[in-house]
DNA sequence: GTCTATAGTATGATAGAC
DNA sequence: GTCTATCATACTATAGAC
């Protein structure tokens, strides 16, 4: 009886199930090695499957890549929307301030907001560049026309918003243990009331 | 007669020299391709000498960066003490407002801000990863410190600093040829009289 | 829908000549 | 101080079986 010597057959998912799944795992190896860091096995073993059905699907790694940014600008556009939706009318202070928080909500996904912050860095490259810009232009207008900050207000969240991934993406909040006073000040007036949040979701994240 | 048949002799200059001009040309090839996209061989047709070179003189590829990240911290720390010096006893907005400009200035060499840039998104890498937040910590602390800024402005700078590298490393400024009236006004506001410096610089450091 | 096997290439690093 | 030659590894992508 050769029962026993055939491997155990592999689980068969439908394909959009399994699309999602290696999406949220590059997400995750992308945000924390960039493009060119992260190997496709990486992304893989994170969704449990073989290497080759990785790049089957998706045709090639940069095309991954570019799936894994749309994917998290749409999250990123979405957030924003419901937040407008729920207070229409308030004042561009008070809608700035949910609109941060809603920010920050995304970090409970890690790789969203890190894959996000990698292709922005990738300038040069011509595909991954492009989609990069016009994803930060999309952004930008969405706060200026939909929410209706002001140039400066949106210039000004903006900026946040690039300190606080790039805090982030740098483990920072990792040194609090360490109690460096510096890094806690840094910190806490950088992420404000959500900082319990950010520290959550990151040891989850802790590999 | 064999003496056509030797190859030009390379030319030989100092080590220090030569180390100067590998960590130059190291800074622009890390802050366009990141650390992992990078090639030492990249590095060393940039810097006109073989890439084994490159490797013999600092030991690894990680070692390179890491002095490339070294240098870039000490020459913002360095511009930013200068500046202070320049102007002692000035308001905590003259002073943001000159210490932005000297930010601003270090892209003259482009390679400076965005492979510190790059750095801080290698937060999983050890060694890179602790560099680069004690680097972070230190600039804190020096505006805290000895520019005497308040947390809340400092934060304010280093997020309008990280923003302004994220558009330049994106290569926003490239758009502004198209005419889109959203890059325009991001690139603007956020740029304010630094635009026309930045602009020279990119375009002197098209490839 | 998923895997194993593998081709082809690029890269970091070493050895050793000049 | 600098190069050429080369090794060893790692990685993307393809082919084809199940």
């Amino acid at each position: 009886m050769p029962a026993s010597e055939r491997p155990p057959a592999p689980e068969r998912i439908p394909a959009a199930e399994r699309r999602e799944q290696i999406l949220a795992a590059a997400s995750r190896v992308f945000g924390e090695h960039g493009y060119a860091g992260a190997t496709t096995d990486q992304v893989a073993q994170a969704a449990g499957i073989s290497q080759p059905y990785v790049v089957r699907m998706f045709g090639s790694k940069e095309n991954l890549f570019l799936e894994v940014l749309q994917r998290a600008l749409h999250r990123l556009l979405d957030a924003f929307r419901v937040t407008l939706a729920d207070g229409a009318d308030e004042d561009a202070a008070t809608l700035g301030q949910r609109l941060g928080e809603a920010y920050a909500d995304l970090i409970t996904d890690r790789g969203i907001l890190l894959s996000l912050m990698q292709a922005f860095l990738l300038g040069n490259d011509p595909a991954i560049g492009a989609a990069a810009r016009s994803g930060m232009l999309e952004v930008y207008r969405l706060l200026r026309e939909e929410a209706g900050l002001s140039a400066e207000s949106t210039v000004d969240f903006l900026a946040h918003g690039m300190l606080f991934n790039t805090l982030v993406a740098m483990r920072m909040p990792d040194d609090l243990e360490r109690g460096d006073a510096a890094a806690t000040e840094l910190l806490q007036c950088s992420f404000r009331s959500k900082l319990d949040l950010v520290l959550g979701a990151m040891s989850r994240g802790a590999e």
